[in-house]
DNA sequence: CCAATTTGGAAACGATCGTTCCCTTTTTCG
DNA sequence: CGAAAAAGGGAACGATCGTTTCCAAATTGG
């Protein structure tokens, strides 16, 4: 992952985002931008957007303040940036997960034991920036809006193609409706970020994914 | 319900909700406190906790700043006391959708439907307060954190009971084990409010409660 | 080597926020 | 009726926040 994939425009000049050859005019970045925003993500999962200060924010990304308004235009554009390097990330990882030659019954079962992993102990408290996305900013931020409802639309059909894959197998049977199983395990997914974050005691791993898994029955 | 149920530490003096009889000494309120707190409510669930400002409860509240801290100590208790209404009122809402004579799968039938249009257009835009303060707060406010974990406790008490009535009366299998289902459920159901708070357009409802009802099969 | 350009960083600024203060109004108690 | 008590309301305060400004440092082009 050579060249991160945050849309240029986020970021305030346009250094080291076209060819990867022939240095830029001024001083060269100190700080390696993926891992800042890795940072920022980090603080950003766990405090929310609103919650998070400009000095938050600079602590964690190891930058004085006025240096993350070098290369960002303003808050929302750090949280932008950091949401979709969060998005491309998780979505990478659900895609290399389910590459593999087992059948899609058995690698449904293997992403939902993924979700339950994630929902659980400290990870699961940080949160899913997605989930926080939607419920803080969806709404009064169309920007916002559009970046999770495509994640969420983006999840859909990685379900449903799942499920689709399952069918052609022989291991998921051919009667129900793929988009629609795929739409409830979105659901049952976005639902257990919110149970982890809570801090509830997570169910037994097991037992939970033979009920989940009822929805592709 | 004459007598709001809300924690009266919450509320500055201890105004009303002793015995009914009897006026306080000074200068009677000229608010509805119920009224009030429906309001409050309304504002946090479009916005969360931390962009709401006094200033937008003041005025949502039809009252001066000066007088919400004379009914409340800070900001954080206007808060907590519209939780517990908002949670009372949800709780009591599925109770009583729940009290019917009908077999219980039915009554599960119809409680996920209650969910599903929850979950849309406008009031699923404005979302859950329990699923709001799950993610902004529950981390770094144990209050909210108890009351979170308390209202994902009961409601999943009440799924598990309504799958043993319904496995009572012969409406649902005796083989399924009502507290997993009833934690799937939960996560299901949360899940349906942060999809609905994004905005993405809901699914057929029969079909989508007929796949979520194999979670009871 | 000097001008141009860009970053690093600290200090400063204006706006906003939560909260308090103070004064008035309305009520009860003696 | 006067004192005490509590609420309504607006002005004021201190803290914090996002952002801008300014200067030093680093790099390239001519």
């Amino acid at each position: 992952m050579p060249v991160s994939s945050v849309a240029s425009e986020l970021l305030r000049p346009h250094r080291s985002y076209g060819r990867p050859q022939r240095r830029p005019r001024g001083r060269p970045r100190a700080f390696d931008m993926d891992e800042a925003l890795d940072k920022a993500i980090r603080v950003f999962r766990e405090r929310g957007y609103k919650a998070t200060s400009i000095g938050d924010l600079a602590e964690a990304m190891t930058l004085a303040s006025g240096s993350l308004y070098k290369a960002f235009r303003d808050k929302r554009a750090v949280f932008l940036a950091a949401f979709d390097r969060y998005a491309e990330l998780g979505a990478k990882q659900l895609l290399r997960l389910a590459d593999t030659p087992k059948p899609g019954r058995e690698r449904l079962c293997e992403v939902l034991a993924f979700y339950i992993e994630n929902s659980r102990g400290l990870e699961g408290k940080r949160g899913c920036l997605v989930v926080g996305s939607a419920i803080e900013l969806a709404i009064h931020d169309p920007g916002v809006a559009a970046r999770v409802k495509a994640c969420l639309a983006r999840n859909e059909t990685f379900f449903a193609n799942l499920i689709r894959e399952g069918q052609s197998d022989g291991s998921i049977p051919k009667r129900i409706d793929a988009e629609t199983a795929a739409r409830a395990l979105v659901c049952l997914t976005q639902g257990m970020r919110v149970v982890g974050k809570a801090g509830r005691p997570p169910p037994d791993a097991a037992s939970f994914i033979e009920t989940a898994m009822k929805l592709a029955n």
